[in-house]
DNA sequence: TGCGTTTTTGACAATCATTCTCATTGTCGC
DNA sequence: GCGACAATGAGAATGATTGTCAAAAACGCA
């Protein structure tokens, strides 16, 4: 159930979607990437690219953003932990380190006795663009 | 769109909704809330758990978070801004407060140039009685 | 290269929290 | 009390996500 011979298998879809989030910037949701494809003439199925998604997702190659709006919103991101700035009117967002704040969420979970500690941050504002 | 007169007016429903909030302790869902009414005997609809939660969290007399799960959780929490360390297995869930973050979240976005700055956080662990 | 096994795909149905609709009911100012 | 108007609630609608399962595609191996 763990990690047993997963072999994940190499397919036309799977690449698909790789090449398109390596492509285009922003946070798209699934439904967006479905139709995007389908305009680059790639015939990708929607339940295919929920599947993509999640699985790229686990494996940490994508990032996930969860506004209050509803939709899951996937993006390809700069290796290693950060956050995200995003602009409320245009969505245009910042990918911001603070290493700060990661050994603060550390230091006050054991405090209070948690281990196998991660969190969850985005920081929301408008942008210069849309300020005036 | 600000504070004209709203006219808010005083129900037994919304009385329920709020009495309930102020009796229990930890995330509510808000069917779990409904069905909690329900077994209290007091009759509200489920459409109006939904439109009371929403304005008592617009009216930041709750909190609200979103987890991964997909449900909405409500809670009645502490006045003042503040972030949850919540347990991974258990639900049991720590307020703690971060004027570090707070400052370092405002330092940040302002120096992209985003104004009128909010930000969520949450912290995941697995807390001590569930650790062992 | 051909074959069998196993994963992956994808059209469609199912799920399920949340929102919408709108006629009815309850509040509150007067 | 009365009347205007917000609030209620049952059920329908919405809409993203997940489940289903037969057919197609990949890969290991001979």
């Amino acid at each position: 159930m763990t990690e047993s011979g997963t072999a994940v298998r190499n397919t036309r879809q799977r690449s698909a979607v790789s090449a398109l989030l390596a492509e285009v910037d922003g946070f798209h949701s699934a439904q967006d990437l479905h139709a995007m494809l389908r305009d680059r003439g790639e015939r990708v199925g929607l339940t295919t690219v929920y599947r993509t998604l999640q699985g790229l997702a686990d494996a940490g190659e994508i990032d996930v953003m969860r506004p209050p709006g509803g939709e899951h919103l996937y993006r390809r991101c700069s290796e290693g932990h950060h956050h995200h700035l995003v602009c409320r009117a245009c969505g245009r967002t910042v990918e911001v380190a603070g290493p700060t704040v990661e050994s603060w969420a550390e230091r006050v979970a054991r405090q209070h006795g948690y281990v196998d500690v991660s969190h969850t941050l985005e920081i929301f504002g408008t942008c210069p663009s849309c300020t005036g």
